[in-house]
DNA sequence: CCCAATTGTCTCGAAATCGAGATACTTGAT
DNA sequence: ATCAAGTATCTCGATTTCGAGACAATTGGG
């Protein structure tokens, strides 16, 4: 492997972003199937989640957290309010604006299953060390805010941590 | 910022995890808005791209390269033989295996178009300096490898570079 | 040689996601 | 007060992706 002067490589980019993408969909891989154990999609279980740690949110707000187009946030939150597990309400302050909360029912289940599925994401990042897992997390907050930040139609950068 | 002793933080897997997922959510964005520039979707892409690097390749190794299940490359597939770009040829070695490459017109259009994209993706992780890109490209091939390891129905943990 | 297990590719139907745009409400400037 | 622009949510149709499984060919034991 030779290196040769500050551009070292001209495509390291576009090798960061192969390693990132398969590492993402190696880890993903691992998040799925340990959501799946409890009958449920990704993004429903971002959604109970979201709620569980939060509390009643807007619609939009969970939707940022959970990486899908409102067209799609729409249709998880019409599967759980379905399975009975999450409900909608009107917001009073902004008459735009629906809640969403948990069922007693959901939240019960995202009680049982939240602990178990954080001990397998603990397991799937476990190639890391403690000190490599915190360096990597630095890293990768520096890099999804740059690049979030680049984006042409570029909203909010907003700096929302947890 | 706080941190208090060993055991920082039960759930510092799942906070890798997520930075993770943001991290590469904002730059698959860049990535997908750059290649639909050329009227192409991110599978197809890789179809070309790695047909491009590697030469005529069997269908399950471009399927392995692109990271979707072997029912959606046949659907890539077909539609970059139907648009003229890839062409199937049954395998002489193995006649289970049919084989891909590109066509005159795929290979133009692919030397033309990658180094653009290339350049999109060292602007996409362009918030890290190249000292960090390279530890995070170490990191998260360390992160993805021992991922990937740890998954159930474990494959072949092919230590394949480039 | 033969059979079981594996591998490579594809078909089919279902599920998830998207994009464009409709609708209703809010906000800010004039 | 009014109106243009922006925001929140949802609808609808199209696209992408998946999962189960069919089928043919290969491989490795016995």
């Amino acid at each position: 492997m030779t290196v040769s002067r500050s551009v070292a490589r001209p495509d390291a980019g576009l090798k960061l972003w192969i390693v990132l993408a398969r590492a993402f969909d190696a880890v993903d891989r691992h998040s799925r199937e340990s959501i799946a154990r409890f009958g449920l999609g990704s993004t429903e279980f971002g959604v109970l989640e979201a709620l569980y740690h939060k509390g009643e949110l807007p619609v939009c707000e969970v939707q940022r957290r959970i990486l899908v187009e409102s067209s799609s946030t729409t249709y998880v939150v019409d599967k759980l309010c379905a399975r009975g597990l999450v409900e909608r309400r009107p917001s009073g302050a902004d008459r735009r604006v629906t809640l969403l909360d948990l069922t007693a029912t959901g939240r019960r289940l995202i009680e049982r299953i939240f602990p178990q599925h954080a001990e397998a994401m603990r397991r799937a990042v476990g190639a890391l060390s403690p000190r490599e897992q915190a360096q990597a997390a630095l890293l990768l907050r520096a890099l999804g805010k740059g690049a979030a930040e680049r984006l042409q139609g570029n909203g909010a950068a907003d700096a929302d941590e947890d």
